[in-house]
DNA sequence: GTGAAAGCGCTAACAT
DNA sequence: ATGTTAGCGCTTTCAC
């Protein structure tokens, strides 16, 4: 098929390519009868603009990127299509990377955006992420970037997070309110804020009900699945294991509740659990899953809606937070016996 | 910061923007002391490519776009980490684009892509998509399609899918071996082909050991869970209801076990369960399922591979289709009582 | 109200 | 081995 471009379209009705081009963007210096034969003659060539060519000229793509640690988890692809539902209405498109965890994916896949592929960027930072210099040096570039969920704190940028440290003193409170005495914390890396702030809450509703935080009760865990099982199962094998569990990552759950059926300990009975996590299917779990639920679309959406502003160059206090909270489901795990 | 492109190499060298351009591409034209002295000052100058720039000329863009009926499925997010592995690798690009199983949708995508802004497709097709008008019609602007899961069959396409027909076959025959006589099929809608063969293979089944496949056995599933809700309830409250079904999309497993809970049905010593699901948390459920797993990031990650040889002009037999086998992976919930 | 011309950054054909 | 030139398709002065 021939490709129809500007210059096809001016041959075709005997104008200039300029007229065209100013008639496609609705120009007020195009005469209606013009604008009427140009759009008339691009509908039936099928006209379809470059993006390329205008991206070159104009110096923007209409591009974002969303760089995440992983897909296959709920909270991230909620989150995905709560982005894609703002992007989408503003014609954006939009480009997803994953780090996998790694810094050094997280600092390559920035690199490359030096390229103007994308105008703007959407990300959730890796568990090994401490230092921000790959992200300031972007910005440098003009080219904005917006954190959701998971944030660099000390970057001057703006921000979509749920309230982590009252939805972990929500959590650790439930649990006590319920007769825990002894609750365990299951954290992701230290370095990560949204785990640290989340243990910080814990921690506070221990304290503020005279609770111990013990060193014991507090697991960080990895990526690998089987050393989690191994760390959770020496949890609760203890001599005076927990009757409690705050566990902050969804890739827990499997693991909480298999070390249960391995040790048959009962829930809520022996242990109660409150997991942070999105999964659908936590009301099918024997028993159902206490979570605590984020609010994982519309932080995705308000991110994107975020960083779009800031595209449109429309005035945005810099640095801003917006905070979603999370709610805390109540279900069978933290039953009362 | 300045921007540094190949002009501000060139003054900086004293050299031509031609030499610059071929040195960076390792041109055999150019003496290594030249390309030498080019690369230190690149590097020096953190200079990175327009990728615009080359786009227009090159008319390759490095993106290929995933067309997807939804993210926050297991399948299609582990099915993306496949594709992302195989594509980063050849230095591409990936856009997401959800169709939300809207047959409009996804022709409006497609449509965006006449402007050059990927370079292939890769696409699992929405459950509305019978026609391929939308498809043909890019394949005709040489931007390559290849199918993964969900095909439209008659296109000459390259495919990656599983073998669903066979599948549904050893599901089925499953259950009957495990003392099943009325077996229920939980289709989604019967224009998509993995459904179809996945029911059919189902129907083989039931007629091999020749048991009877009643269409009050055999539903059409909705894209809202509250019908789903109501039809499997239905299902399983009729007189003679089944004691054994065949659920063909991940979504169901919910809705089953809650029905199961809500009318005291015991799995599996009343009604056992076999679906089609990549779901982690199979293992924890109780009873755990009894799953056909879907091989979702080799088939990510052969589609890709199909499409990008078809982008670097690889000979490639066209149409050819790739079968990659799911496994029947037994559980609890079907097991003999 | 319309058109001519320059240029975004890069590359490839064609000199030298 | 290096340089000159033209052009990818679009937009934007600036002229008419």
């Amino acid at each position: 098929m021939k490709k129809v471009n500007i210059k096809a379209l001016a041959q075709e009705l005997n104008l200039s390519s300029s007229t065209i081009s100013k008639a496609l963007r609705d120009s007020y210096e195009i005469s209606a009868a013009t604008k009427q034969r140009v759009l008339e003659m691009a509908a039936r060539l099928q006209y379809t603009p470059n993006a390329y060519a205008s991206s070159l000229r104009g110096k923007k793509s209409k591009n974002i990127a969303v760089i995440i640690p992983e897909v296959a988890d709920s909270f991230f692809s909620l989150a995905i299509n709560g982005i894609e539902a703002a992007v989408k209405v503003k014609g954006y498109h939009v480009l997803i990377y994953l780090t996998h965890e790694s810094f050094a994916a997280e600092s390559a896949i920035m690199k490359e955006f030096y390229s103007g592929r994308v105008d703007g960027v959407l990300m959730s930072v890796s568990r090994e992420t401490t230092d921000g210099q790959h992200i300031r040096q972007l910005m440098a570039q003009d080219i904005p970037v917006v954190f959701f969920d998971r944030a660099l704190e000390e970057l001057p940028v703006a921000k979509v997070l749920t309230d982590d440290y009252h939805s972990g003193y929500t959590a650790a409170r439930h649990l006590i309110q319920n007769g825990c005495r002894r609750i365990a914390f299951l954290g992701m890396s230290e370095t990560l804020s949204i785990s640290h702030h989340r243990r910080a809450g814990y921690q506070h509703a221990l304290q503020e009900y005279g609770l111990a935080a013990t060193r014991k009760n507090m697991i960080s865990c990895t990526a690998d699945p089987a050393v989690n099982y191994k760390l959770v199962k020496k949890l609760l094998q203890q001599a005076t294991p927990p009757d409690g569990i705050v566990a902050s990552m969804e890739k827990l759950t499997t693991t909480v509740y298999q070390v249960c059926q391995a040790l048959q300990l009962r829930m809520p009975a022996d242990v109660k659990l409150v997991c942070f996590s999105n999964l659908e299917i936590a009301t099918i779990l024997q028993p159902s899953l206490t979570t605590i639920t984020q609010p994982a679309f519309e932080m995705g959406k308000t991110a994107a809606e975020l960083l779009l502003r800031q595209l449109e160059k429309k005035p945005v206090r810099q640095a801003e937070a917006v905070i979603i909270p999370s709610e805390l489901v109540i279900r069978d795990s933290t039953k009362k016996s």
